[in-house]
DNA sequence: CGATTATATTCCCATATGGGAATATGTCAA
DNA sequence: TTGACATATTCCCATATGGGAATATAATCG
């Protein structure tokens, strides 16, 4: 087996770092054609399609044709998971006060572990 | 170029999936031996050695010997620059109160776009 | 219509992948 | 030493990748 496709989910998808360049001057909420990224990014046009192309068969970004141009538009909640998944560890690396409940929940884990 | 390797850096190495169940149970803090992980997950022993390599690498996880065994243990603040860029996204998805902060930034972002 | 602009697609290629199977390395115990 | 156990490594392969270059598609304009 090879590498799961980068169109598999958001995990995928946003490990290459230029596409996650194109989500951040997406977050505005604003729409943009693809020619403005390719402005804003100085990256050449066939590399910005499918870097596109990517995010919307995630569902990270979505498409609306405007005249000659194609708007995308981003689709945030595509990266929840992400973030869900992510944010169990926060209290790693954050204050004081968090490491307490830190221990505490690992005191708590560490005496049910392995009962499977 | 192929994709970049999985080694890279956090991003790259968390988008396989069983990657992040080992970091799961890694969560609690305690360092678990590889035969704990094997049996934890049902993945046969080669395969969860390259993948906690792969961690390794990128820091997610580090290693010590006690006998026999090699014990893994978490490096969450590893996974930091994930949590750093996904959560500037979080707002997209949370309730009703964070959207009127949206807004308002949405309208100063617009103002000041396109200007390089 | 033809020309221009905006975007997508195709073709090419070097490369890293994850898994399976087999094997190597390392460590303990008798 | 021998054998059992724990883990790492090697070899194999089908496969998707990202980029460059070239080209195709599509819409607009005159």
């Amino acid at each position: 087996m090879p590498r799961a496709a980068t169109t598999t989910d958001a995990f995928n998808a946003i490990a290459e770092p230029r596409r996650r360049e194109i989500i951040d001057v997406l977050r505005g909420g604003r729409a943009h054609a693809v020619g403005e990224l390719v402005k804003r990014l100085r990256i050449p046009q066939p590399t910005v399609s499918k870097h596109l192309g990517v995010l919307r068969r995630v569902g990270i970004v979505s498409v609306s044709r405007h005249g000659q141009r194609r708007m995308y538009r981003l689709n945030a909640e595509e990266l929840k998971p992400v973030h869900d998944w992510v944010k169990i560890y926060e209290r790693f690396w954050t204050h004081q006060l968090d490491r307490i409940k830190e221990r505490a929940e690992r005191k708590a884990t560490e005496r049910t572990a392995d009962k499977g």
